[in-house]
RNA sequence: GCCUGGGUGGUGAAACUGGUAGACACAGGGGACUUAAAAUCCCCAGGCCGCAAGGCCGUGCAGGUUCAAAUCCUGCCCCGGGCACCA
């Protein structure tokens, strides 16, 4: 064996072994129990960051855990390939987003090879593929036959001067990103997914899903948001009686409605603005307002009288309607009313335009609400000045209420969701065409399925300026499916989330080109383990937990609801993000090409590249690709080998944490397989002089060996796998202590080293493993379990308080019951000592742990 | 703004879910080997006071519960993620 470690050489025969006996090459085995290891699949960006070494090393330090334990082990590979960077990339480059997105394809694959992920490459798909995307279309037909996809007007980003939509990423500050023109809202046809159909199921299961973290559970309890309340109509005149609806979970405070506010977007409002200049305006303003919640919430509520009245449905009283640009036209009713003495934004809408105050609610503070507004106002409480509903609790006022409503047609109890449908219509090139024809006869057609795939051209660069597809006739022109007809083809593609929803059932059987999936998909799925970021812990696994409920209502996916048994939500990798802002447009400058200045507590004071330009510190945040802060790890993994980077990046945080990323402490994490290399090939050496190696079995050894390996063991089951790496390290220290007569110790901790060490550096424990005699293959060598003689102990040492602080410490017998132990510690000097003349007043056991004596 | 996490030495972190705070490492300091450097090996190291023995303080901040709090409770500060067209 070779006295230098000398990973590329190493390395290289790890993965050609691999290779040759098609190592991660999978099939459905009955015998086995399975196990679907399955990270996030990336999108081909060009290179691989930090993030993806993170996850994926994660992926296979599992998956090939799972291996040693026996398991028919699934690892599939795949690329998100559609979307907008590849546009932005084109028009950059003037290349056309296939061929840039294929040529990062086959590099990222490269490198992701490189790495030794224990990958089934035979399964490698791309989203962008037809005979992939062909699926997309095929069950879109389905659920637009059913009613679950259909089309309704919906809100998008416009960019006045390119003449084109926007993703929310390319508004900056209000202004279109390339343009610099202040963004407007417009309101276009598209094609919605009802997944509000499945909100009860989506909800509704969540609890069965103990291998979910609670915080994501949480998370999509609270997007799905079901509120029960009371659906509330109050009357108008407007050309005729009609009603102005509300939903509301306050219907006890319904008495203290003193006005009603309805979004810009509202037919009341549409109405009223027409014969108004003033609130024309002002209408106009609000529709023109940002698009994006985020932005929307913080925006300073305005709003203006329509100079209509409703009438309130109980008391009869007249009631002013007022727009609000804080009133969503995409939630509830786009109307509601306004409670100002019992809740906060009404509050201080009435207290800003002089709207009255009703108290209606009796709250801890009292029965009146004087300003400034306290947060006990929206208490729940009994009706007061409610005439009919004085003295009636909360519920007993909303079930009087609903039913007082209904029985005049003005109302009844409702439960609502936040959940809105699913807009997938994207006015972009890159992606998947949505299969309709529109035909001037027949309406929406979908494209049969003879007709499937609906290709995609991919010699096409986009300039900026709309979807280069509705330019070109070539794709729009179609005939009719259902009369022949001269029609026009749907130019617009799917939202990139359509292609990553059902990925995972693919990778199962992805040469299957009848079917969507086949029967193999029922071996391999629900994923056992899933593994990716935090910042998917809505968007990306509600859409697939509700795309495989609707391919199992196709027929698809028989008895699955739940795509994911487990998961584990990584934490993010950051970076600090710099830029230059030059005539409005950001240019965003990489980490290494800036220079900063931070004060005593390391807070960035300035920044300037190396070339002397000044630049904006944007803060630390993720690695993307649009804030060019990604760090690449080809330059350690060439300097040091995937070994070490894989070991590093597992050694450095737990999975959940976010990770500030520094590669400070790579060289540790080298040193560590260089020094277990060191101490293989001197093991070699003697072994080899000696013959077998038997000697002394070395008792303190293996206690401390089964020790560490046992909490190792219990740390990968709670996947908190740096303490693993520690461990790791730990016995290896362990062994260079041991005395040279220990040789039985040594030889059995060597091989638990290596097996401990195969799921994290899998090619120095292949090489180490083979080269030391233990086997031809340590990933099929079984997992490491401790021996109980070995952790059994005589003695054990306590910890002795006096009044909770750590005086010193006591070995008793491991039998020693309680009565002795007590009276061995009042006996002790330093207990005598820090006693002093108190009175012991108590005395505290841990057993096998810590006695503390109060005094 | 709303939803959701996090904050422990100079740094990454550990702490068996209430029981010795700082395991294992990085950076640092000292030493050995070497003509020298690299590599390797040994030792030191939370802060303050002290020659030392030892003492006091210490897990973002301020309180609280408990024999005992990084861990539980209340309030506050800072940072990350998501907010429906980045993926």
């Amino acid at each position: 064996m070779n006295e230098t470690y000398e990973p590329q050489s190493i390395e290289r025969d790890a993965r050609q072994f691999w290779e040759q006996q098609h190592s991660f090459r999978v099939s459905e085995d009955r015998g086995k129990r399975k196990f679907y290891c399955l990270s996030m699949f990336p999108y081909p960006s060009g290179k691989l960051h930090m993030g993806h070494v993170r996850n994926y090393t994660i992926g296979d330090v599992l998956t090939r855990h799972y291996r040693m334990r026996g398991y028919n082990v699934l690892q599939p590979m795949g690329w998100d390939a559609f979307g907008l960077p590849a546009e932005n990339a084109a028009m950059a480059n003037k290349v056309p987003p296939a061929k840039w997105t294929r040529d990062n394809i086959a590099y990222m694959k490269k490198q992701l090879q490189g790495l030794g992920f224990a990958l089934d490459w035979s399964r490698e798909l791309a989203t962008c593929d037809a005979s992939y995307y062909k699926w997309n279309q095929w069950l879109f037909t389905r659920l637009f036959r059913k009613g679950l996809a259909y089309k309704k007007t919906g809100v998008v980003n416009w960019d006045p001067v390119d003449q084109t939509v926007l993703a929310n990423e390319q508004v900056i500050e209000g202004r279109g990103w390339r343009t610099g023109a202040p963004v407007e809202k417009r309101e276009i046809p598209m094609y919605f997914l009802k997944i509000t159909a499945y909100a009860e199921d989506l909800l509704k299961s969540l609890d069965d899903l103990p291998g979910w973290p609670e915080q994501v559970k949480l998370m999509q309890k609270n997007w799905i948001g079901r509120s029960e309340g009371v659906r509330i109509g109050f009357p108008y005149e407007l050309e005729g009686k009609k009603i102005l609806w509300v939903f509301t979970t306050r219907a006890d405070t319904l008495m203290g409605a003193t006005f009603m506010a309805v979004a810009a977007e509202h037919p009341i409002a549409v109405f009223a603005s027409q014969k108004n200049a003033k609130l024309k305006s002002f209408v106009d303003e609000c529709r023109r307002g940002p698009a994006m919640e985020a932005e929307l919430a913080q925006i300073e509520k305005k709003g203006m009288a329509t100079g209509l009245y409703a009438t309130h449905p109980v008391s009869g009283k007249k009631i002013p309607v007022w727009v609000g640009n804080y009133v969503l036209m995409a939630y509830g009713e786009g109307a509601v009313m306004g409670v100002p003495a019992h809740d906060e934004r009404d509050y201080a809408f009435a207290t800003q335009y002089g709207l009255p105050i009703a108290p209606v609610i009796r709250h801890p503070l009292g029965d009146t609400v004087p300003a400034p507004w306290k947060p006990a106002y929206a208490d729940y409480g009994v009706c007061i000045n409610s005439g009919p509903y004085d003295g009636l609790d909360y519920q007993a006022a909303v079930t009087k209420i609903a039913s007082d409503l209904k029985a005049k047609g003005l109302g009844e109890k409702q439960v609502q969701w936040r959940l809105r449908d699913w807009g997938i219509s994207r006015q972009r090139y890159w992606g998947c065409p949505i299969p309709i024809v529109h035909c001037a006869s027949c309406g929406d057609v979908p494209v049969p399925d003879d007709q499937l795939p609906v290709k995609l051209p991919e010699h096409l660069v986009p300039d900026g300026t709309g979807n280069p597809l509705a330019k070109m006739p070539q794709f729009y022109e179609a005939k009719c499916p259902s009369c022949a007809r001269p029609a026009k083809r749907e130019t617009d593609t799917m939202d990139t989330f359509v292609d990553s929803s059902w990925y995972f059932a693919r990778f199962a059987c992805p040469d299957q080109d009848q079917a969507m999936v086949d029967q193999r998909a029922q071996y391999w799925m629900a994923v056992d383990q899933y593994i990716g970021g935090i910042e998917h812990a809505i968007l990306h696994l509600l859409y697939s937990r509700f795309f495989t409920r609707a391919m199992r209502d196709e027929g698809l996916l028989p008895g699955m609801a739940e795509p994911f048994t487990n998961l584990l939500t990584q934490g993010m990798v950051l970076a600090d993000s710099y830029f230059t802002d030059e005539g409005g447009r950001r240019e965003w400058i990489h980490p290494s090409e800036i220079e900063v200045q931070k004060d005593a507590k390391g807070k960035v004071l300035s920044a300037r590249t190396t070339d002397g330009r000044n630049v904006v510190y944007d803060g630390i945040g993720t690695m993307s690709k649009s804030k060019n802060n990604g760090v690449d790890p080809q330059a350690l993994i060439d300097q040091y080998g995937a070994d070490t980077a894989r070991f590093f990046i597992i050694f450095a945080s737990p999975p959940t944490n976010t990770l500030e990323w520094s590669d400070e402490g790579v060289e540790g994490s080298y040193r560590f397989l260089r020094r277990l290399w060191t101490f293989a090939s001197r093991y070699a050496k003697r072994k080899a002089a000696l013959g077998k190696l038997a000697g002394k079995p070395g008792k303190g050894a293996r206690f401390e060996i089964h020790s560490v390996l046992k909490q190792a063991n219990y740390d990968l089951q709670k996947l908190q796998f740096n303490t693993v790496a520690s461990a790791a390290m730990k016995i290896l220290n362990a062994l260079e202590r041991l005395p040279e007569e220990e040789t039985a110790a040594e030889e059995e901790g060597m091989s638990i080293l290596i097996r401990l060490l195969a799921p994290i550096t899998p090619h120095v424990a292949h090489h180490l493993w083979r080269a030391l005699g233990f086997g031809e293959d340590v990933m099929r060598a079984p997992w490491p379990e401790p021996d109980p003689a070995a952790l059994e102990q005589d003695e054990v040492e306590l910890v002795v308080q006096v009044n909770g602080v750590k005086r010193g410490t006591l070995r008793v017998p491991k039998s020693a019951d309680q009565g002795a132990v007590e009276a061995m510690v009042q006996s002790l000097e330093f207990v005598k000592k820090y006693v002093g003349d108190k009175i012991i007043k108590r005395v505290v056991v841990v057993p096998g742990r810590l006695i503390n004596v109060v005094a």
